[in-house]
RNA sequence: GGCGACGUCGCCAAGUGGCAAGGCAGAGGCCUGCAAAGCCUUUAUCCCCGGUUCGAAUCCGGGCGUCGCCUCCA
């Protein structure tokens, strides 16, 4: 089984097939790093980490390269705005980055250079564009000529003219060509400076994508990602530069995710319809938004709302329903039966199977263009078999016979969770969480005076527990429902009373 | 105006030639002291009109609608 992946260039499926057999080597733009990143910046990060993940685990040794881009016009505004320095603007939202990626539980690019920290080969690439007649000079700013390179327009299906007569672009006389686009830039008075044959400037278009991923990578590599509106100038312009410096083909398969929408418009700075990654993160756990994201496939348009996550957050609940239990049984024996049932062999057959499957059926969804709402929809699948098993069927069996084949279905649903970087908390309490006002109903109900949430909640369930032995169901219903008005969920099943926080 | 993508159940969403996945919501049933959870059942002539094909949501042509890019943008 192969893998196969849409490819923007050729705008198909396409077998993937690396350059170097058991090795991937990806690029992702990066963030420039003036702002905060919002949900959409991120959905596409967490695309390619899906991406990344997958190839791993698949048996790929992914080397995953992404620049920040810690140089650029939006920088120097935000710090002209802020009266801060360009670098202390690019360094705090460096930081803030990172972190962000960390808490979306995003891996770490094996490599991260920064755009500053490469200027020397940017220059060098400028050189070269220029000894091949690619790039000119005019007054200390120089442009690349689109017209010297054939191939311009091949990403984005795009012609030269076409896009002259379009012509929504600044007519500059100083450039051969309106579409030409600046490769350095001379510095203006505060901005920052570095020197350059051309005189004191800085890099102008995506200078560092070129360098880095051909020093990083080598070329051509495997694939280069970001989202679809970058494929028209940014990507574009990028393999120009580069293909035109090298002489060699640049990528060989550009992948491009779909962008991310509020109210059927596409979310973005400029539009000011974001939200920012962090406020998400602070009302939503992180498995919760990558579920979110990953139930619509990554090239598709993703409409944004906290409807949505509320309906993300209820299926994720499905998922984590079986794990749950199965951790109760082994402990409690619950769903343990006196004898075992003439029809437990069908059952257990049933299961097996039905964990087989779907680990084949993961790994064909995924192989095709990494479809994880497809994968998805097999993890469900097997929840609902599992659910099933413990349920209606023989649960633990007798004599706990059936834990093993349980502990299988577990993992089997586990598995692909994990390769998808979701996240399995089946503890999602914390304590210093808990409403204040449940202290009063230990208080009130059994007699605690302590200040331990987890102790009071106890407390709570026993005497509850006793409650309900003695069929008073008036107070054990005011329990409940005092305690749901509080944000916990009672379940009373076969094994006791469970009480959780959250859900 | 040019280039591109998309239109599948109430909502979201897989599926790119062979009986239409999955999630959320709803209805009925089972289970339960009542709930919750869970299970079962239940709702699609796949935007419209033509065409190709034994056979099309899937391919082709024409409409209608939505979105993206053409300026920084994940």
């Amino acid at each position: 089984m192969t893998i196969r992946v849409y490819n923007t260039m050729t705008r198909s499926k396409e077998e993937f097939v690396p350059r170097e057999p058991e090795k991937v080597a990806m690029y992702v733009c990066g963030p420039t790093v003036y702002n905060h990143i919002h949900i959409g910046n991120a959905r596409t990060f967490l695309t390619f980490d899906i991406i990344r993940r997958y190839l791993s685990w698949r048996g790929f040794d992914v080397t995953f390269v992404q620049n920040v881009t810690d140089v650029d016009d939006k920088i120097i505004k935000r710090a002209a705005e802020e009266g801060l320095s360009a670098a202390e603007v690019a360094e705090t939202y460096t930081r803030e980055f990172r972190l962000a990626m960390e808490a979306l539980d995003i891996l770490r690019p094996s490599r991260q250079p920064l755009a500053t920290e490469t200027i020397p080969q940017m220059i060098h690439m400028v050189e070269r564009l220029i000894a091949g007649g690619h790039a000119y000079e005019v007054d200390g700013d120089v442009y690349f000529s689109v017209r010297s390179f054939a191939g311009y327009g091949k990403l984005s299906g795009r012609d030269i003219d076409d896009l002259e007569s379009g012509a929504r672009v600044d007519v500059d006389e100083r450039k051969q060509d309106p579409l030409d686009f600046a490769l350095w830039k001379t510095a203006k008075p505060g901005e920052p400076r570095w020197p350059s044959p051309w005189g004191e400037g800085r890099p102008g278009w995506h200078l560092e994508c070129s360098v880095m991923s051909e020093e990083e990578l080598g070329l051509p590599f495997d694939i280069h990602g970001g989202a679809s509106d970058l494929i028209f100038p940014h990507h574009e312009n990028e393999l120009a530069q580069s293909e035109a410096a090298t002489g060699e083909m640049f990528v060989k398969y550009w992948m491009h995710g779909g962008l991310l929408q509020v109210n059927a418009e596409k979310m973005s700075k400029s539009l000011g319809n974001f939200m920012l990654l962090k406020d998400v993160l602070e009302a939503y756990p992180t498995p919760v938004v990558r579920l979110f994201m990953m139930q619509t496939h990554y090239r598709s348009p993703l409409e944004f709302s906290t409807d949505r996550l509320d309906e993300a957050a209820t299926a994720y609940e499905r998922i984590t329903g079986p794990l749950r239990d199965l951790e109760v049984a082994k402990r409690s024996r619950a769903r343990e039966r006196a004898e075992a049932g003439a029809g437990d062999g069908a059952w257990a057959t049933r299961l097996a199977k039905a964990v087989e499957d779907a680990k084949v059926r993961f790994v064909e969804e995924m192989d095709d263009d990494f479809n994880t709402a497809g994968g998805l929809a097999v993890v469900f699948g097997l929840v609902r078999e599992m659910n099933a098993f413990i349920w209606e069927g023989p649960g633990v069996g007798a004599h706990g016979e059936h834990l093993p084949l349980l502990e299988r279905a577990a993992t089997a649903i586990k598995e692909p969770l994990e390769v998808l970087g979701i996240e399995i908390t089946l503890q999602p309490v914390r304590v210093s969480e808990y409403p204040a006002e449940v202290f009063q109903l230990a208080a009130d109900y059994a007699g605690y005076t302590g200040v331990v949430g987890t102790e009071a909640v106890d407390a709570l369930r026993k005497a509850r527990d006793v409650v309900r032995s003695e069929k008073n169901w008036a107070v054990a219903d005011a329990m409940r429902d005092r305690l749901q008005a509080l944000g916990f969920t009672v379940e009373d099943k076969p094994d006791g009373s469970h009480i959780t926080y959250g859900r």
